[in-house]
RNA sequence: GUGGAUUUAGCUCAGCUGGCUAGAGCACGAGGUUGUGGUCCUCGGGGUCGCGGGUUCGAAUCCCGUAAUCCACCCCA
């Protein structure tokens, strides 16, 4: 019987060496300035009670859960995002955490949803959220942070731009000019898709929320504002002389702190954002790339009834959520990833002499970290070694191996010079080498290391 | 859930309208060189041609089904 062929699930990735490398480099990224900004990393289940999931979101998310029944019938889910699971926790515990809390947290997450462009059914998702501040304080640091991760990654005011909108100002700005209070639902649904559509398809998009005359007329100038055209700034600017003057304040107030927060070439006012659900707030924004190709890179707002809804006190929230699907696409289109992100070897250790003991032995020094007499810290870090597993005692094929896996130094031990009790570092970069005594070994090879090559490939 | 394209070696692909044991480049391994490199030369391992049916004397090639991938629609927390 011959032996069945199996392939990754639907949606899902293997990651080999080359891409977990990737997958390092950006979880790393997102750790490191997650911390740098004051916030502090948390985990949950990867499934849950799918009644969790019934609180917030409506028949269609819940349809793409993976959901499964355990053996006790309880109704369990795939966590499709880490925003319930995180609200959970903060419900649970709300009384003794020390305010505010700023927790961040990497989630492997699952939606089975139909895999496409920047879309997978497994994907690794960042998620930031503030809670415990109402004021824009906290919104302008969960943007700051979002701002800082992008361009730690190496990205410029020419590859991403992040769109801001507000939307309690945003309904009172609506209300205000055309909007019936009962019709913001649907006034909400078709700013969010303005952006997107031609002229045609807005048309029917008005027709199918029955819109009357007077309304399409204001959504075609809102529509306007919103596309990147030469018109839009003057047609933002006719539109808001409209609008209430506090709304406008408001707006003009957060404009300051993120020109205060060095990030006005970032952001921009955009009435097109609207993000979807129903959840959001207040602050609200979207990280698009430059391209316009792809979907978007992050998103996220102010949610103040968030962790009322799952049975905490009434706190208010401001977070976001970036994939790591569509960066990647995005930080390769731009260029800015890496080209190889493995860890280079510090020392590849050549051995030619028959017996194998002091090569070994060497491995094994160089490995081994050296540590104060107390054992309270280390007094030299133990080096990343690796050496041959070929049966050849040729130098010149060792030393090719060694070029290839990109070590920085080699180390040769050879008959001549182990008589004489020397061996040789060798660097791999400039080709120059020099005798060393086998007895100084781990000492001289940390100090060739010091000018030898970078410790990434790059 | 819907539509289009695709699937041949580890990778990138050839294989025309069906015809002898299925090919190339790269990569990998061994040797040429029992002491100094990414070049070169020789040799070598590797493929149920996505999977399952069907048509045919004969299928990688034609037909049907199915899975996956990519792209788009729906949706997008």
């Amino acid at each position: 019987m011959a032996a069945p062929t199996f392939q990754p699930p639907k949606g899902t990735r293997d990651f080999y060496p080359d891409s977990m490398a990737v997958r390092r480099y950006i979880e790393d990224i997102w750790r490191r300035v997650s911390i740098r900004h004051g916030f502090v990393e948390v985990d949950g289940p990867t499934f849950e009670s799918m009644d969790l999931y019934r609180v917030k979101s409506g028949e269609e998310i819940v349809s793409q859960l993976f959901y499964f029944v355990d053996r006790a019938a309880r109704e369990l889910a795939l966590r499709p995002e880490f925003t319930p699971t995180l609200a959970r926790m903060v419900a649970e515990k709300a009384q003794g955490l020390p305010r505010p809390i700023k927790w961040f947290a990497i989630p492997r997450c699952y939606r089975a949803e139909q895999p496409q462009k920047g879309r997978l059914r497994e994907f690794m998702q960042w998620n930031v959220d503030f809670i415990g501040d109402a004021t824009s304080r906290s919104d302008q640091e969960v943007l700051m942070l979002c701002v800082d991760a992008l361009r730690e990654f190496g990205l410029t005011t020419k590859d991403f731009r992040i769109g801001w909108n507000h939307r309690e100002l945003m309904t009172q700005a609506l209300v205000n000019t055309f909007v019936k209070p009962d019709r913001i639902g649907d006034a909400y649904f078709i700013l969010d898709r303005l952006g997107k559509l031609s002229a045609a398809a807005r048309s029917e998009l008005y027709t199918q929320r029955n819109c009357d005359e007077e309304e399409r007329g204001h959504f075609e100038m809102l529509a306007d504002a919103i596309s990147q055209t030469a018109v839009a700034g003057p047609a933002l600017d006719t539109l808001m002389a409209s609008w209430p003057a506090a709304v406008r304040s408001s707006i003009a107030a957060f404009e300051q702190k993120i020109s205060d927060a060095g990030m006005a070439d970032y952001c921009r006012f955009d009435i097109g954002v609207v993000r979807g659900l129903a959840y959001y707030t207040g602050f609200v924004f979207e990280v698009m790339d430059s391209s316009g190709e792809n979907r978007a890179i992050a998103g996220g707002g102010r949610y103040d009834r968030l962790i009322e809804m799952f049975g905490g006190p009434a706190l208010p929230a401001v977070g976001f959520g970036m994939g790591d699907v569509v960066l990647e696409i995005v930080l390769r289109e731009r260029g800015k990833l890496p080209a190889n992100l493995l860890p280079r070897p510090d020392v590849f250790v050549v051995n030619a002499l028959e017996n194998g003991q002091p090569a070994a032995r060497l491995v094994t020094d160089l490995r081994a970290s050296r540590w104060s007499a107390d054992g309270q810290r280390i007094v030299r870090p133990g080096l990343h070694v690796v050496e041959s597993y070929r049966s050849t005692k040729n130098i010149g094929k060792l030393l090719q191996e060694a070029a290839t896996s990109e070590s920085r130094l080699a180390v040769i031990l050879a008959e001549q010079e182990y008589q004489r009790g020397v061996l040789k570092i060798k660097n791999l970069c400039d080709r120059s080498e020099r005798e060393v005594p086998v007895s100084q070994a781990v000492e001289q090879v940390h100090a060739a290391l010091k000018q030898a090559g970078p410790e990434i490939r790059g």
